[in-house]
DNA sequence: GCTTACCTTTACGTTAACGTAAAGCAGTCA
DNA sequence: TGACTGCTTTACGTTAACGTAAAGGTAAGC
């Protein structure tokens, strides 16, 4: 008995429209079965859409969120793909890591900013 | 002698295009000096422009950029102001923790899509 | 049999963030 | 003096990622 969902169902669980869900399949990023016109959708397609979520809220755009997933199954892959894989494997890693450190400056700059907000705040008393 | 620069100069140091400049000032980002009818940058300018640079890296919008950067400066603000300043920086702390989360996991998931390209790769010999 | 609730497709609309082209002014180098 | 370089403004064009409306199919419940 594997678990399948109705596109509302995701919609709902995963907080998004189902047009979202609709567009995502016509860039080719889902491709869910069919009893008859309705899309049935299974637990695969469910961990796609959050792989897909989880790029957008870190900036990246769908293309990108693609290739991810591409990169999450090298099973067709001649030698050469692969390579191709392991290189942009390697390009995300890279970005990452710039992520992570723009995102410790922020997080001082908030800092800051708080600090300098109380000190403000403080002199309105 | 405070540094200034022209609008190439920012342009070429920081890898972005002078229309993109120009726009940010269009939605009053940037408030350049002016020589004439030439822009004339100093060196907050150019901190703002990285702040915006590295807001977009990790996936704010210009809207957000524009708000972190108004952050930035709480001088100007009532009591009422400084407190929705304070909530500001508290939901973008709680967006950056978010986007930690979603990074270490992306590295994770870049982790296994790695090892599955090198066990394809060893298949392929 | 009619309404309600979901589902479908097709297709035009919208917003953000610039790109790009047109037209022109200011200084400089040969 | 003319060509080149760099700056300006105005304005229309473009792409991504959906939103939204139109028009309709199907199954459940009253």
């Amino acid at each position: 008995m594997t678990q399948t969902y109705s596109i509302s169902d995701l919609a709902r669980e995963l907080d998004i429209t189902t047009r979202a869900i609709r567009f995502y399949e016509e860039q080719d990023m889902l491709c869910p079965e069919r009893r008859g016109l309705e899309r049935v959708y299974c637990a695969k397609d469910k961990v796609t859409l959050k792989l897909i979520l989880r790029g957008k809220r870190i900036g990246f755009s769908l293309a990108e969120c693609k290739e991810l997933i591409e990169l999450y199954d090298p099973s067709h892959g001649n030698q050469k793909q692969l390579e191709t894989f392991m290189q942009k494997i390697a390009e995300r890693r890279t970005q990452l890591a710039q992520q992570l450190l723009d995102i410790e400056q922020m997080q001082i700059e908030l800092d800051t900013a708080e600090e300098r907000c109380r000190t403000a705040l403080a002199q309105t008393r």
